[in-house]
DNA sequence: CTGTTAGCGCTTTCAA
DNA sequence: TTGAAAGCGCTAACAG
């Protein structure tokens, strides 16, 4: 069985108290006392019970952490993250997952909350999440990551999605590029609309249109980008440049192109967004936005165990920016020696 | 604040031995009394504190996960099922990442100790972990997944490692291969070494050899695979066929071939392990040996939860087999209009 | 500096 | 069928 507050009090001729003071490294011990129970802890190998001290003291170092689907894409990455930053600070994290279900969001979140769970970190919340009401009404801070949730006690780390447009017109422009082509997120989200609202804007500007011939609506999986390059050609686009909103559908959209047999990015250039490790292990690697989830992770857990520790839960915005990872799916137009790509 | 059995029993009217009876399903009870709380409980949002269920009863309904690395590889989606897993059964998981760092990896599973954990399931554990017999001796069943740990007390659910080896063999004969090459994964790893030698065994039944000139270590990342091809043609190797013990080195491989200019698979054939859901998505698609970890997890979880309700430990091995996942990187050699490929 | 005491929310005998 | 009481391992006043 496992050593106990108890026995090191027994084991040492002390109090309980007087371990639980050196246990959470309290002043107040005599040096020697202090001594006698860390020896007698390392002899008996005792761990202090997190379930008791939670229980007791409502700090359980705990965070809940949930996200949509930990399998493929940009979020597979968020749970090594999480632990990390978590674990750095002394908390532990009970993770669940939600495939982008309300319903199970509901009942997992509420699973978390039947813990001492201390903090809660969620991704993409559905808009009309009700269990944040009820965590926020447990006084639990809450992080929420990717998706803006406005609430007054909730706070956000967000990508500026807009800004992310931007720059991906700004790069395919910049290139050379005058027929652009599009494969989004879902639209009924708000960070699709935000992207493709920046991309149209830039390309404005320079006078460039995106018709709707060259826009198709992808759902972020890999056969979106498949099945948009069919639909792109079916409704008659002809681009010389495609950017997908994820690197997921780019690699779609580049085998789309490649079994037409459309050089990439000879005939077309290819950007994505998200920057996923298999990014650069894909022929030609693909050139894409960086969405710096490791910091946003991080900011995010900074956040809420600041919030931990102070004990008051605020609402505080942190946005954070994109950046481009150039590589090789993307390159000038016309070509230097040109021979006008037209899928 | 969040309602407690105590508010339930003030309401209804009962003692809290009344409710306790109720939430845990137990008989003995009046229905009319076990409906009136039934309607507290619902009406005031009562959810039983887990933490101190698992302080008081042993149940926290809680298992520790711990894998080495969640970003990328095989192992990202372990956590994925293993949440589906527990979930299922009622269990929450509580993740801790070791990095394959034989000291972290005790530190994490100390603070997963901690906690009122009911199972542990391990991937990778270092051969030598300490760590596994402070777990046995708290009477905790362990699940070790991936790699098998010699243990009275410890299950395992292993992959058939030799036998991945010699379907890989007979793949690549099948196809008329008879000059073929192997980057391996670290020969320190027995799995690597079961598969070599499983690899090695079948084509030696063919009569087909596997000089050191054809050989390369790698340690299963991305990066191996690429130098694996370079070491392989410095050291004067010609091949028609690739293995890779892994997809990762796979894509490395075919990268690093491409940029000699070699095609795959018309000129080498490359073959895989592992089955990743990007497999499906490089160019060509990769062949590969499917590793079903998804079942892998799922049973080590049935193996762990049917030891934790029964309450004893055993040391029980599941083995399972892999399979052919046949897409596009290999091919007949030789080719249907033959041109003697030769990196 | 140290010990005593009263719980945290729950389950579980043991009586009634 | 129900309740009282003890206690899981720990922390936090409050005394000494």
């Amino acid at each position: 069985m496992m050593a106990s507050i108890k026995d090191i009090a027994r084991v040492v001729g002390c109090s309980i108290s007087t371990v639980s003071r050196v246990i959470n490294d309290r002043d107040g011990v005599d040096p020697l006392t202090r001594k006698r129970v860390q020896e007698a802890i390392d002899r008996l190998d005792y761990v202090p019970n997190l379930t008791a001290q939670g229980l007791r003291a409502k700090r359980g170092r705990l965070i809940g952490v949930a996200i949509p689907n930990s399998t493929v894409g940009a979020f597979s990455v968020v749970v090594q993250f999480a632990l990390e930053a978590a674990y750095s600070q002394g908390f532990n994290v009970v993770l669940v997952n939600s495939h982008d279900d309300p319903d199970l969001e509901e009942t997992l979140i509420k699973s978390l909350l039947s813990r001492e769970i201390n903090g809660v970190m969620l991704t993409r919340v559905s808009d009309e999440s009700k269990i944040v009401t009820k965590i926020v009404k447990r006084n639990i801070p809450i992080v929420v990551i990717d998706r803006a949730f406005e609430h007054e006690n909730v706070s956000n780390v967000v990508l500026d999605n807009y800004k992310a447009g931007c720059m991906a017109a700004e790069h395919l422009l910049a290139l050379g590029h005058r027929r652009i082509a599009c494969i989004t997120g879902p639209l009924k989200i708000s960070l699709s609309r935000e992207r493709l609202r920046g991309f149209q804007n830039t390309l404005a500007e320079k006078g460039v249109g995106l018709p709707p011939s060259h826009l198709h609506e992808g759902n972020f999986l890999y056969q979106t980008g498949i099945l948009g390059v069919q639909t792109l050609r079916e409704q008659g686009a002809s681009y010389t440049a495609l950017w997908a909103m994820n690197d997921l559908m780019g690699f779609g959209a580049m085998r789309a192109l490649h079994e037409r047999g459309v050089r990439v990015p000879e005939d077309v250039s290819v950007l994505g967004m998200d920057d996923l490790e298999i990014a650069e292990m894909v022929s030609p690697p693909l050139t894409t936005i960086h969405y710096p989830i490791k910091e946003l992770v991080e900011r995010a857990m900074e956040l809420l165990i600041s919030q931990i520790n102070s004990s008051e839960v605020r609402s505080e915005t942190i946005v954070l920016e994109p950046s481009m990872t150039i590589r090789g799916s993307t390159s000038l137009h016309p070509p230097a020696g040109s021979s006008a790509g037209r899928p």
